[in-house]
DNA sequence: TCGTGCAGTTATAACTTCTAACGAACGCGA
DNA sequence: TCGCGTTCGTTAGAAGTTATAACTGCACGA
């Protein structure tokens, strides 16, 4: 976050301060949405009245922006701190699935409904590649399971997302579905649309990572 | 949408402004999403002054959750119009991309962030249920492909959900994963997070298609 | 035809984001 | 140590939002 080890007795105190507004607001976040967020809330917690907040941020796109960038970098950590040496694809996932249920709000503001007009800035996009650059690695080692797709020919054609990755279109393959597959599980069991429907939602997420490495069917 | 046969004259007309109003609330959603929808701004388009509004919809929820409503008595027909007799796996996915595309804010208006205090009401839980059941009907023919894994003897404990639907355990574990990665791959598309990526998202559903029906590897 | 009930109105309250103008405090340079 | 300037926080206010209350007038139904 905001850059601790700034010089001025000002500039450390105008950083501390914007911690403390993302604080607040990831508090309301976690409970009500982000859209409930409010900036006036926020200015009243923190024992200030509404447009001071002004002063730290533009306005509510702009934190909201800050908090989807913290987000982003938070989960990019994760996977940093799970697999240090290189990467493997159960320990991403078992890492992805436990940081989303930390703050199921905070997997919704990335991964979640996006506003049609909205574009992220180009440092935020850049992290997303990171993250699936982590991603890559830990399925370029993958043993090949089966024929060449029809989609394995069309990466090997579109494979400049991947910016120069070494891993073969199957890898590629594995990559997006192991994105695609994790979250499509994770994002209905976040949602709450398996409630009431008694099964585990762990040992469905479990179930489609062993059909991922290739340990199950389908 | 609300009952057309109406009687009355005033009944006729009550339901011709509430649909009216659901129309403007879909324009408004799909250019701008749920969260920026406008009592006032529909009220404007309608030449009525904004609390006049509250005489069809008690409010904001309310009429988001009608919505909601109708959005699923959507999809369930879309399925149903696909596969009248019986279901199909290929032909139902198709069917959900098509209805998914057709409008990507209603898609997000039932599969997308929820709102954390909010509960659906019987009914809608009563659609959704017959949509699960559609998925059921298609995977239950569905042949058989490999060893039982951990997650079928678990959902084998835990058939409740599927309402005394005859599929063998196999067939509700490939309408969980018909579900959620059909789901996985649409709702990152439908959100953007393709873009740029230069590969088509409809070879990916297809792959991810395959992999269910058992013509595909993983 | 007459009366009831409903539609739509304006006024108002309590919110929201955000701009503008002002005062005060803090810290840096002289 | 003493200004002076930057920055912080304030209040005031505009333009929105949802939602309620009270009032008017029309239309439907008996």
């Amino acid at each position: 976050m905001a850059n601790p080890e700034a010089k001025t007795p000002r500039e450390r105190y105008r950083a501390q301060v914007r911690t403390e507004i993302k604080d607040r607001a990831w508090e309301q976040i976690a409970t009500a949405g982000a859209s409930a967020l409010s900036l006036n809330a926020i200015a009243k917690q923190l024992g200030m009245s509404g447009p001071a907040l002004y002063r730290y941020y533009a306005g509510r796109d702009e934190l909201i922006t800050e908090l989807v960038r913290d987000a982003y970098r938070s989960l990019a950590d994760a996977f940093r701190a799970a697999s240090p040496s290189g990467a493997d694809v159960t320990t991403l996932a078992h890492a992805l699935r436990a940081w989303a249920l930390e703050d199921p709000q905070r997997y919704f503001l990335i991964y979640g409904t996006p506003v049609p007009g909205y574009h992220a800035p180009d440092d935020i996009t850049a992290i997303a590649s990171e993250i699936m650059a982590t991603i890559l690695d830990a399925c370029a080692g993958l043993p090949s399971n089966g024929p060449e797709t029809p989609l394995d020919a069309h990466l090997e054609d579109h494979r400049d997302w991947a910016d120069g990755h070494p891993a073969p279109a199957a890898g590629l393959h594995r990559a997006l579905s192991f994105w695609t597959r994790l979250h499509g599980t994770l994002s209905l069991e976040l949602a709450g649309h398996f409630n009431g429907m008694g099964f585990d939602p762990a040992l469905l997420y479990a179930a489609e990572l062993d059909a991922l490495t290739g340990f199950g069917k389908m």
